[in-house]
DNA sequence: TTCTATCTTGAAAACGTTTTCACAACATGC
DNA sequence: GCATGTTGTGAAAACGTTTTCAAGATAGAA
């Protein structure tokens, strides 16, 4: 036990402005470049500073301002790639504004996500990031009379609450007209839940390029999964095991996919050589899976990137309006052409 | 554009006090239960309370009581699977406890990760829960004088700081010595960071086992990576470049498994058919790998759990100790018996 | 020289809580 | 009847800043 001396209070701006034989409201304003002071008053205040490690008490300020210099995020499961992805572009657009971030999580859960943005504004954040939220619009919108608010997800414009989504049925869209060039017909799909909006528009996807395709929408294909990989492997085994016949299968996210491609390579079923398989997120992970994944890249680091960058323009006041990249497909090598 | 009417300035004690007709002592005194007050007032302020919606502003409260309820994470890496798992831990560790937590990043560099951890201690949180951190042992101990510190990768155990580590060493003995029971004998390793402490421990347990084993240790077989699924792509073309035999691979991690998986797909190399594959880490994307991965199972979730216990034992003046379950091998389909 | 404008500075109030202190009001023991 | 405890309550100080206000000093204009 290395008993070290007891911690010394740390110090106060009342400290610094004694030792260095001036007012708070001296040392106060030198800190904060409010107003002119004499250069040798600055200089004993700030070797006062140095000597002391003062640093101010941000509770003290933040109470003192109504600013906390802090900003909420609301992710749905810290530990899934997807929300880290998004994160790291929020911890970017956060880099030297001397904002920092409290994350909580919903737990994919209306009532939790409540409950976690009312802790966050009794914190009194300065504003929300609120990504994949359950709650209602309405809710947002009135959350957002206490701080700003920009959600992802949904559309919004109002003077303190921005919204954008991604278009998800484009996307899916996308991912099974690539199947269907590739001369696919069978297509299986291995959705998301069914009371997750997001599923639901990418299942509109699949069906409008089936449909365009003059392919007929066989329900027997289609597998509700959960997003993740067991789920993925789940459905695959269903489709087996009611002898359905396909020759690609495209799963609604990423993670989903990584489970189909493990069932596959368990019935010794090649990707893409017997079946192609397409994602959805394009997880960091999924340029280093076997084969890399053919997937719908979501800009999932710029949307946390944008996002930081409306919520800090709302909180100063200005009229924002946030653009994201649009999805796109990354061809790789679980994809194709029929045989 | 909704124009949503300005926001109401949110409501304080006092506003509650005085529509409920007591003083602000009172309404703080049944906020926390700290002595009893007569039925009948209680009522009226619990009544004003549910009313004005009021929440305590936890800046005031925060520097009233010294105590911010709020805890500092500092990782490496805020978007990497590895420190993710933790940060669940950490998550569930501190539900319902009152406590959030603003999770920083050092970007696994000294300089930034101190800065970080001064910010935290500006904006008072309770604890610091230091993930793989590169700042000495002494500036841990330092900081540890203003607010108590968990740390993970070293021992340590003052009244105010306590840190626990994985023993590195041993995990890889075990991966290499498994690899080693199925004889293989010429095993190549991909190894971390040079600089990095964990990497280094587990070159020596690799030795370790080969030493053990009667193997002569070839450097040619050895490479060195940098943690990142890329490094381990490298390292692989460099060992067939240089003509290198070995039926087996070691890679200090996961990510780089995966990179040396990816190569071995890349030229047609079967695993673990033609070559076995361990990795060292047990991401949770591990499982679902194609194969499912061979690895060292590392308490990823547990580590932030039991720190986030410790951590708020230390904040109570508890005398606690940190206890982590051991690594273990984890058998699964990228490793056979040497044909 | 005197008057006014500008600059630097400190005193004090304020932000929204908690907590100490004191004081009524009431019940209890003799 | 008085001394003694208890109990519920409010006034006021405090936490560490920022900011308003006013005043003293200095400089410029007349």
């Amino acid at each position: 036990m290395n008993d070290s001396a007891h911690a010394a209070p740390p110090s106060t701006l009342l400290d610094v402005a004694r030792q260095a034989g001036v007012s708070p409201s001296t040392v106060s304003r030198i800190l904060n470049g409010t107003a002119r002071v004499s250069d040798d008053k600055r200089d004993a205040v700030l070797a006062a500073i140095a000597h002391m490690k003062f640093a101010p008490n941000q509770m003290a300020q933040g109470l003192k301002k109504g600013r906390s210099m802090t900003i909420g995020i609301v992710v749905q499961d810290i530990s899934s790639p997807f929300f880290d992805e998004s994160l790291r572009g929020v911890d970017d657009g956060l880099k030297d504004t001397g904002y920092a971030s409290v994350i909580v999580s919903g737990h994919w859960n209306a009532q939790e996500e409540a409950d976690r943005i009312r802790l966050l504004l009794a914190r009194k954040v300065d504003g929300i990031i609120l990504l994949s939220g359950r709650i209602s619009d309405q809710s947002v919108l009135d959350f957002s009379q206490q701080r700003p608010i920009v959600s992802t997800g949904r559309l919004l414009a109002t003077k303190s609450a921005i919204g954008f989504k991604l278009d998800n049925e484009y996307g899916a869209y996308l991912a099974v007209r690539h199947l269907v060039e590739l001369g696919h017909r069978r297509i299986a799909f291995v959705s998301g839940p069914a009371n997750n909006t997001d599923a639901a528009e990418r299942l509109t996807g699949y069906e409008r390029a089936l449909r365009e395709a003059d392919i007929a929408i066989d329900p027997k294909l289609m597998v509700e999964g959960d997003f993740h990989e067991a789920s993925g492997m789940l459905a695959m085994n269903h489709l087996f095991d009611t002898q359905q016949q396909f020759s690609a299968v495209f799963a609604a996210n990423d993670l989903s996919a990584y489970g189909v491609r493990l069932c596959l390579y368990r019935k010794g079923i090649r990707v893409p050589d017997d079946i192609s398989l397409v994602g959805f997120d394009d997880l960091p992970g999924s340029s280093y899976t076997t084969p890399p994944l053919t997937t719908i890249h979501q800009p999932l680091y710029d949307i946390g990137r944008i996002a930081t960058e409306a919520l800090l323009g709302l909180i100063n006041g200005e009229a924002v309006q946030a653009a994201i990249p649009p999805l796109e497909l990354i061809v790789r090598e679980t994809t194709r052409r029929i045989r």
